[in-house]
DNA sequence: CTCCTATCTAGATGAATTTCGAATCAGCTG
DNA sequence: CAGCTGATTCGAAATTCATCTAGATAGGAG
């Protein structure tokens, strides 16, 4: 039951102290670092900030897409990218995909910051 | 005075509402995307834990280089990248450089993810 | 002034990233 | 089943990135 390699504490969302209490160790940055990467790029940071104020919790990538300029395959990408990092998840609901934000993640990026 | 492209306002740390309240527009995504790239990588994260955490505030290159194993110039490469990112800003003092954060920057991404 | 140490800059290289069009897969609808 | 729409995967091109070595620059010590 127990997992000898949690970083993220996927209950409580935490993970490290903040950067002005202790210095990270390379295990906690080498979790961490992925997450903030995800979040370095301008489209993924407005596809999640629209997923995660979208009314109902989530969001339909028919919705997402048509808010850029890029194509279809390239939001899907940055949205793998964003699902990989743990930051959102989405399942299929017969045509539509629709995305949610996973809140513990986000909560433990804005604590290793404050 | 007032500055028309004022995104993160250096006074109060303050730029955008949570995502959890409004979804970011394009411009307050390209401001805030590189400064979450710039924490995208292992050694820059630790790099700015342990110049934030450090007791008199800053540090020098010459403590934070032993501590990983690079080159010299690789960690002066990643110190370019988050003083470019506004999230550190350094002096030399005679022979040492000297790193502190700007808590302003780090305050501000804290309040976007949260 | 000359040497030594600390840091940064320059240039090179291999790996990763962003993006696209084409192809594929999932599920509806007639 | 055949065809349509939404979404992802695949493969390729252009760009960016992390890292190194070598060299430059800044400042202190003899």
């Amino acid at each position: 039951m127990s997992n000898q390699l949690v970083v993220l504490d996927t209950v409580s969302g935490a993970c490290c102290a903040p950067l002005a209490d202790a210095a990270l160790d390379a295990g906690q940055a080498e979790t961490l670092a992925p997450m903030f990467k995800a979040l370095g790029d301008p489209i993924r940071l407005r596809l999640l900030s629209m997923i995660t104020s979208a009314q109902g919790g989530e969001m339909c990538v028919c919705d997402l897409t048509p808010a850029f300029d890029v194509s279809g395959p390239t939001i899907s990408h940055h949205l793998k990218v964003l699902r990989e990092a743990g930051l959102i998840e989405g399942d299929r609901r017969g045509t539509w995909v629709w995305y949610r934000p996973l809140p513990e993640a986000i909560r433990a990026l804005a604590a290793v910051l404050k």
